[in-house]
DNA sequence: GATGCGTGGAC
DNA sequence: TGTCCAAGCAT
């Protein structure tokens, strides 16, 4: 324990040099408040939760419409899950947002609207870990709290010059980090340092000219600043081969059914298919249209999740308006934006054919 | 503690 | 075009 406390070198940390460098560079974002005022804590939360393992760009328009539609912690709280689902659709990971209605509703319930304001009751909220409960109590709420995510790990261990891989060192980082943390400005600083982790010592280019930190920099001494952190090595990706199928009815509606609230895709509305998703199937439905026309469409396509990639052939059934779905399956308006980006992207080829037939 | 969980942009 | 990977969490 003493030996890790003792093993990385922080003294040369100028946490006033990466403020000073934030009062110059920090960006505008629709859940940041100019400083020294905190932001709220709603807007916090809703930010931190769709920035887990997304980019600030993708999150933005996400992040203004659901403050439209729900602005405050009572208006998520009384959202209907599915209205939330849909309106994520697109962002991936999706058990985030079925976490985030969850928590929306203790926080209005149990807690009258009021956010807890440490990380140790934060980190009891769905879907909030040690990162988002540390983001929140010091962003939000000016905490003293641990907030390391990959940007600041990554300028930490760079600036350390630590080659051990990341999950071995992570606690004593940790200790670290509250080291160099300042008396003051403490909403501002890990903002300011995962911008320079976003901005400046990015995973493959360190800039170190235009760094804050670049004076005590241990990677900076180095060849290549880049070979830290140490990664592990990844598995390969395995492919599944699976088949989508996009059924239409004569009223230009499309039939979807519920998938499973947990797992892949969960919670969210797909269309019937096979082979990809070993823990969802559509035997049933399909052997009710074992004897349908099935127009395979020419092109397929490929989609790749976090640990496989599906290839995909994409099927058109175009039923009749007498034909009666099974149980759990329904008729829904073609509405690719509420639709995660496979069945959107298996939508598309349908569509395109469908012009093209039509069209000629 | 390893694995499952999306997506789109940068290069 | 393929590879990498981004403000992690739950189990």
């Amino acid at each position: 324990m003493t030996v890790q406390e003792n093993r990385f070198d922080f003294t040369a940390f100028d946490a006033d040099a990466v403020l000073g460098w934030y009062d110059q560079h920090a960006r505008e974002l629709p859940w940041r408040a100019r400083s020294p005022e905190l932001a709220s804590a709603y807007h916090v939360f809703l930010s931190e939760l769709m920035l887990q393992q997304t980019v600030v760009a993708t999150v933005i328009p996400y992040f203004n419409e659901f403050i439209r539609r729900w602005p405050d912690i009572h208006a998520l709280a009384a959202a209907d899950e599915d209205d939330v689902l849909r309106a994520w659709a697109g962002l991936g990971y999706y058990a985030r947002a079925r976490n985030m209605v969850k928590a929306a509703r203790e926080i209005s319930t149990a807690r009258e609207g009021r956010f807890p304001q440490t990380a140790d009751e934060l980190i009891k909220l769905p879907g909030v870990g040690p990162y988002t409960a540390g983001a929140i109590a010091a962003i939000a709420f000016a905490k003293p709290a641990v907030v390391l995510d990959g940007n600041i790990e990554r300028v930490l261990i760079r600036f350390a010059g630590i080659d051990q891989p990341k999950k071995l060192v992570k606690n004593s980082l940790a200790e670290r980090y509250l080291s160099v943390l300042p008396e003051t400005r403490r909403s501002d600083f890990p903002q300011a340092l995962m911008d320079v982790g976003a901005g400046v010592c990015t995973p493959k280019q360190a800039k170190c000219d235009i760094c804050p930190l670049a004076a005590g920099c241990a990677a900076r001494r180095r060849p290549n600043p880049e070979d830290l952190p140490v990664k592990p090595e990844k598995p390969a990706k395995p492919v599944r081969q699976g088949k989508i199928y996009v059924i239409t009815n004569p009223f230009n509606q499309i039939l979807m059914t519920r998938r499973a609230p947990t797992g892949l895709l969960g919670g969210m509305m797909g269309f019937p298919s096979s082979g990809w998703d070993k823990s969802h199937h559509d035997q049933h439905l399909l052997a009710a249209l074992a004897d349908a026309r099935k127009i395979r469409l020419p092109q397929g396509f490929s989609h790749i999740f976090t640990h496989f990639r599906a290839d995909i052939d994409v099927f058109h059934i175009q039923v009749s308006a007498s034909w009666q779905p099974p149980e759990n399956y329904s008729w829904a308006e073609v509405n690719p934006d509420d639709w995660p980006t496979l069945f959107r992207k298996a939508w598309q080829q349908v569509e395109t054919f469908l012009r093209y037939v039509g069209g000629a």
